[in-house]
DNA sequence: GTCCATATGTTAAGAGCACTTACATAAAGG
DNA sequence: CCTTTATGTAAGTGCTCTTAACATATGGAC
């Protein structure tokens, strides 16, 4: 090992890499400041050149997940075009997709206790993603008569709360709760259902 | 104030009262043993005498949060016999109005990071408000053409995830994502689409 | 090229935390 | 009454986050 210049070069990527694979290994709060930090070969202080404490530390991963998870979600609603239907299914599934593949990101985001609310730019980059959702379930729903119609942003909310609670309950490390289902399927049906109660899968299957 | 006998008489359930006021003002990870133990006036070591340490504490808070949640939802349930819609429904609203009035309990539930599996008790606790769910799903799900009745485990999946992932998302704290709609509207319409995808509900509402 | 401002690191120190060990005190029961 | 047991305190270890003072490298002005 070079043992490293005085200066790391790219400490502040280092630090959310080290943050990421600590966070989706010892949890939000068995994470620590200063591990990430000797992960990254650097001493503890060396984090507050980049970073106001440990929360912003969290704070960045979570800002970074957030981008990735819109993008992934705007990447599989593309996927499903010209069909509103696929399109909104695909974008479901990147839910669960997403948790599965990143989940130090996954954890920063929804588990670590930071607010949304914490910076305008963390704000923004989730409402971007929170606009992939809906934009999918607006084109959707054009499809339903539109005096009853759902709001999309209800529609929306109802399709994030499911899959988030599938993702939290059945899927993560799930340290409990084993459902005799896989959480992939738990979601399919779920949504499945809901859908058709919207009347935008014909009863009959 | 009578500054106490050497012996406090009711540590272990002080010990409880003041983690749950203090989980539920700072979050899971802001709460610390040694503040509970001198909110319950006492030195931190005293802990040790009734609990393993730090989780140990938590998770006693989290079985305490499960039995309530469990007496709850039994209450609801039979609060809505003999019509299993009615009873199922108050069921579902058992939920939030769950996280709602024991915030303590609830966070060292679900927001912890303590595993059901983490005492043989704590999973038994965990499942018997599990069963109630089932059981009330299970009823619901007798007016629905064998063939097409989708299992009962599963039913009671959906609607806990659903119910779950409106609490989280939307209802606690929210310190972020505000909703344009109160959690309560949100988790209500949201079953009861559901519930028509399953022809539980007349489609014309 | 040299010099200086700035960026980026280290060391050292304070305060808080979880947890352990040894000790002190109270309660309970023979 | 005296011993056993339950329940508390005190003190110490090692970790944590964070700050302040100091050290070193980098890059631009001249």
């Amino acid at each position: 090992m070079p043992k490293r210049a005085y200066h790391h070069g790219n400490l502040k990527a280092a630090l959310v890499e080290a943050a990421l694979e600590l966070i989706a290994l010892k949890g939000p709060s068995g994470f620590t400041l200063s591990q990430a930090a000797k992960q990254a070969g650097v001493t503890p202080a060396a984090v507050y050149r980049h970073f106001e404490g440990r929360e912003d530390l969290i704070a960045e991963a979570a800002r970074q997940g957030y981008g990735i998870f819109a993008d992934l979600m705007e990447h599989a609603y593309q996927s499903g075009q010209p069909s509103a239907l696929a399109a909104f299914e695909a974008t479901g599934r990147a839910y669960l997709a997403f948790a599965r593949k990143f989940p130090g990101h996954y954890i920063a985001m929804f588990e670590s206790g930071i607010s949304v609310n914490r910076t305008p730019e963390l704000a923004a980059v989730s409402a971007r993603a929170n606009a992939v959702l809906e934009k999918a379930a607006d084109a959707l729903s054009q499809h339903i008569p539109a005096d009853k119609r759902p709001p999309a942003a209800m529609f929306s909310a109802h399709v994030w709360a499911m899959s988030h609670g599938v993702v939290e309950l059945f899927a993560r490390n799930s340290p409990g709760r084993a459902s005799p289902f896989p959480p992939e399927d738990l979601l399919e049906s779920g949504i499945g259902i809901y859908l058709r109660g919207l009347g935008l899968i014909p009863p009959d299957q």
